[in-house]
RNA sequence: GGCGCAUUCGUCUAGUGGCCUAGGACGCCGGCCUCUCACGCCGGUAACACGGGUUCGACUCCCGUAUGCGCCA
């Protein structure tokens, strides 16, 4: 079903239009090229549609790309850019001229807020003569598709048999008047021009699709397989928009989803590998990925599910490579200065031990971490109110002493000097571990409390410590 | 308005006529673990849009209705 005529190479493309970011959706429907693509040993293709030149540019081309690349969505071949074949449409069109299946149409464009629906252009009843009169007044002619009766089947991949009634189709128009071509002759024309064999795209066009076959028939084109891949929603189940809040791939890397984490969420938004797996590598998504697990039913992007997906990742990630991950974010945060990372890397790899489990994004770290690279400027008054006894001061300039006594500041010694003390002094060792937690981290809430004395040290533990009698009370 | 598509827990989904007293995941709630919060583990909450058929039997097939979305724009 997926395969067309026996071995040819499969070839898909993602076909962005530069006149916004990456968003959500182009991110998804690009993968699925890009797993398919993968999956059956082809290529994965890219096609800029920038002809709409007051909205094109540079910039979001290079920011599509950037989205793309971190996603790790290489592309094969050469870019194609539509802008760059203008004279190829125009020629194409020529040859539905001479082999009338368009005519020329001299309506005049429907001006701006005219709501009325034109009646079917009529352009095609005028005789040569008339053509010419009109040429000759310098009235500029577009060119439309004359569109056959009958009916038009789109097989799609998803969606299954469609059958579209051609009275339901006006005649489109395939060349503007100015010119340019159209969507769907463009798209036609390329895709048969760059050999695409699998047209993989959002469902907003599967309603454009019998207007496209009638164009590979008029060119006596083979059709490539259709897949089309349904919408993504936002919570109130409109397609996703800006409205919704992030929407460009580009604000997940800044908030510090993985691309990795990514990608399997986005996998998994209208497409299932038909078991209960949740959490798959790239390598896992390619393997198990077919045209046939996509749903026919429009997602919601569920922003809280993704992150889930991220921490899963985080976790799983091998933390000398998380150490790479996180330090932008830890520099960003001015945690960390770039020349330090040498010397502060086994400290970091110590730091994520600890904390990766409870990071749900990269940027985690430098949010509810700080403390592992700052004394705490201010202690949580809620954490005070609750842990800060009178007798805690005593306390804690005792735990103090203590600890200047061990010479291995290992976990094991240190919780041990700890609740020898608590048991001298009578009281739970919670007395002692809540406080001490306050003033190391400012919160009362923290990875174990011994496991990050070893990590931050004697001489930072008994330095907070005293910084900590000073400031409260 | 016309045409098209869709409709399983709040959300993502499994399910292709009997295995479904509908499974998994996120979220939420509760418990265990415990120095706190997470993690982890255990448990709970919650869905086949509605109405007709077809069938011995429908979440699964057909027809309507409703709602939503998309395209024409």
């Amino acid at each position: 079903m997926t395969e067309r005529k026996g071995n040819q190479e499969v070839r898909v493309r993602f076909a962005p239009s530069p006149t916004g970011y990456l968003h959500i959706g182009g991110a998804r429907t690009a993968l699925f090229n890009w797993l398919f693509a993968r999956k059956m040993g082809g290529k994965f293709l890219l096609r800029i549609e920038d002809t709409d030149f007051e909205r094109s540019s540079r910039e979001m081309i290079d920011e599509i790309l950037r989205g793309l690349e971190w996603l790790g969505l290489h592309w094969d071949e050469e870019i194609w850019f539509q802008s760059t074949r203008l004279d190829v449409y125009r020629q194409k069109v020529q040859e539905l001229i001479e082999n009338r299946k368009v005519y020329k149409c001299f309506c005049e464009k429907p001006g701006e807020g005219e709501e009325e629906k034109r009646p079917r252009c009529s352009c095609y009843l005028l005789t040569v003569k008339e053509q010419e009169e009109l040429l000759a007044q310098g009235k500029k002619p577009a060119i439309r598709f004359w569109v056959p009766d009958g009916s038009t089947v789109v097989e799609d991949v998803v969606y299954g048999t469609l059958e579209f009634d051609n009275n339901e189709i006006e005649n489109f128009v395939v060349l503007r008047a100015d010119g340019t071509p159209t969507y769907h002759l463009a798209v036609v024309v390329d895709d048969h021009e760059m050999g695409v064999t699998h047209v993989i795209r959002g469902d907003d066009h599967l309603s454009n699709t019998p207007k496209q076959i009638l164009l590979y028939h008029a060119f006596g084109w083979d059709l490539p397989v259709f897949a089309h891949v349904p919408l993504i929603l936002g919570p109130d189940k409109k397609r996703l928009s800006k409205r919704h809040g992030a929407t460009s791939i580009s604000e997940y890397f800044q908030s510090g989803i993985l691309p990795e984490a990514m990608v399997n969420y986005l996998a998994l938004l209208g497409w299932s590998p038909g078991d209960n797996r949740e959490i798959m590598s790239v390598e896992e998504l390619i393997e198990a990925f077919s045209l046939e697990g996509i749903s026919r039913k429009s997602a919601v992007f569920d922003p809280v599910k993704l992150e889930w997906v991220n921490s899963e990742h985080i976790k799983r990630c091998p933390t000398e490579e998380l150490i790479d991950k996180v330090v932008p974010f830890l520099i960003e945060a001015d945690l960390l200065k770039k020349e330090e990372i040498l010397e502060k890397r086994s400290y970091l790899y110590s730091v994520l031990e600890l904390f990766k489990t409870r990071m749900k994004t990269l940027r985690d770290l430098a949010k509810y971490g700080r403390y592992f690279f700052r004394d705490p400027e201010r202690y949580d008054p809620n954490a005070l109110k609750k842990y800060w006894e009178k007798e805690t001061p005593g306390y804690l300039r005792r735990l103090r002493k203590v600890l200047e006594e061990v010479d291995v500041f290992s976990v094991e010694n240190v919780e041990k000097a700890t609740r020898e003390l608590a048991a001298e002094l009578g009281v739970p060792a919670a007395k002692l571990i809540h406080p001490t937690r306050i003033v190391l981290t400012g919160f009362a809430v923290s990875p174990g409390l011994f496991e990050m004395m070893e990590v931050l040290g004697k001489e930072v533990v008994i330095r907070r410590i005293d910084r900590g009698l000073k400031k409260i009370r």
